[in-house]
DNA sequence: CATGAATGAGACTTCATTCAT
DNA sequence: CATGAATGAAGTCTCATTCAT
């Protein structure tokens, strides 16, 4: 079972130190070696901290992604109309950040599909982060806003499958990936599932 | 210095089975002692064939890469129209295959976003698994058939993130992911994106 | 990178151990394993200790040479005369040590033939061994004591090969070295060397 | 049991590479894919040829001390006078041939410290080397020419550890090692511990 | 609270050797 | 005569983990 201790105040800044090291060097090849010697503390203090080394690395991935959860229910709430709420998703998964956040969340799903406690965790997150999507566009069709026959639910699925897809392209940095370019189709590409009018939609961002 | 090609007509056999268990285990935990015993071999065996751990499990990530890699290549040949094509191109995406196969996928892009070679190798390997989207489409321009003011190369771009960001729900095997209900979400995505009327359309497959 | 200094009061126990391993089965049959029994600790804190195996039979050589080094210029200063300081020397190269301490020598030798590093180590280490007796020689004579026209370097090179050539019979044990009567028939050739009478030369010592 | 089997012709080529490499790389590092890249056969062929890693090592020192000391019987009749032949002795010892000479040479006293068989085989190699220089001596003496009161076979001794100690700065490339000027300085030695005059000898050479 | 010392398990790798052809 | 295929033995090395302080 996996243990989780307690420490000083310097454990959360060493969490933080886990998760970037765990996204620079993936889950099997970040040693505790790494991560003390990029948080200055000794190695036996990171056992102290948490316990084992997968403990280590299983908090720092439900931290990460924890917080990009949290990021996406942030965006659900800064739009009024279903569109505005679901072009401010759009754009937070579109949105250019560190590649190491990208590598996080890949590593989080690479690790999931084979740790069983990991995928638990990430059908929940998976569920969440949905959540927000769906309701928006729930909401669009209940109104009369969206003009679609699909389920949301598969909507979502293949809206999100389109955004999770370009974590590959950004994590190999790939140069055929244009983030700027891609972000207009993207908007655009669910503006005509949706059968919203992409010129005065898109332009409402 | 990777050593190249030693042993007799079992090496070929023995790369299979690496395949089966990288997919399986994932790259970091796939010991030599795993293959050797899947394949009935001595891990010494391995070492001929492949010469290190690294170039027997890189070997097989590009066997495989480039098997999918022809398939798709198959898939473009097999239609007429360039919608068809087309369609041809995503049903192969968004085939019910082994799991294996997924997993395969993943762990190559995984590897690719660490590994200077296997980086490059990503970038080919994806131009290649590109083109037959990007001749298909601008056929299609070309023809009329598509209507769409974007960007071949930025319309796949998103088309395929769509097809690999699928790749998380079956590896992660979320019960969300309903595999009928979304091809035909993603193909009537793709028909409304390139303008091409879906009833007419689909029913083509 | 070669990691110096790690644990604590025993290391330097371990260290003669392996000094004597090391002079006991060679410096490529010596294994971890081989000074870890000896030593009565486990293999893996000698890694603790050394890093690698080279470290550690590299640090094993550097000690001992070290020693010897430091025993040739203790010889050197109880002697109040050229002749005097000189003919210590020469007993100290001739002296009857454990076969160990010759053995030592030769590894040292033999390494540092192949060994850039222990190369590099070895050149340091000739000239420390050298200068006492190149010191003792420039004094006898300036003093008139010695009467050569040789240069005192190339006379010290001969006299020390002299010594040095003494390592062959010495570990390989052959018969005909007879300690005692080589050690007469050294101190008067280099007494007929430096034109110094020996009789009463060498009842002086 | 070490054996000896027979081969082509080929075997003698093979075997001088095997000198070479064995001088090059030292006993215990020189592998069988190193003589067989070296030579241009097969791992296999090798052992055909000669048995073991073992047997083909031995054989080639055996074959190279062989010579050496054939080379040195070859000096000792090329002088007419005790001193002269003398001469010619340590003008072979002191000659300037290649490092691999030497290297081997000191391999060989390196290995038979250690292996019983090789030892039993160097104090054969050592008889034959000091014969010709006791003879040479013994003559010396006999007939007047040299004037000592020491055994010709301690004098040997010291002569020859003179010559077996320049092995060292040889093989480690020493830069206070100035051949010409030591060979004068060493044959003059010699000369004064005989009681012979330098200028008149060593002019005979 | 935090650390250094010490260790055992497990993996890769090298290399001589066996065997069939 | 010579070789390539295949393997087992043995050693080094990495790394998480235990323990005493």
């Amino acid at each position: 079972m996996r243990r989780r201790r307690a420490g000083g105040e310097r454990r959360g800044e060493v969490l933080r130190v886990a998760v970037g090291v765990l996204a620079e060097r993936g889950y099997d090849r970040t040693r505790f070696s790494d991560v003390a010697t990029a948080a200055g503390v000794a190695v036996s203090t990171l056992q102290f901290y948490f316990g084992s080394r997968d403990d280590m690395l299983i908090e720092a991935l439900h931290q990460s992604t924890e917080e990009e959860v949290w990021a996406m229910e942030q965006a659900a709430a800064s739009g009024s109309t279903p569109w505005e709420r679901l072009v401010q998703l759009l754009e937070r998964g579109l949105a250019i950040l560190p590649v190491q956040t990208w590598r996080m969340l890949l590593e989080f799903w690479y690790a999931a599909a084979r740790d069983p406690e990991l995928r638990a965790h990430s059908v929940d997150i998976q569920q969440r982060y949905r959540r927000p999507f769906i309701e928006a566009i729930r909401d669009g069709i209940a109104s009369g806003e969206f003009t679609t026959e699909e389920d949301p639910e598969d909507l979502v699925t293949v809206i999100l499958a389109m955004l999770d897809g370009m974590l590959i392209p950004r994590v190999c940095d790939h140069a055929y990936f244009r983030e700027d370019r891609v972000r207009e189709v993207a908007v655009s590409t669910v503006a005509s599932l949706l059968g919203v009018k992409k010129n005065v939609s898109y332009s409402a961002t």
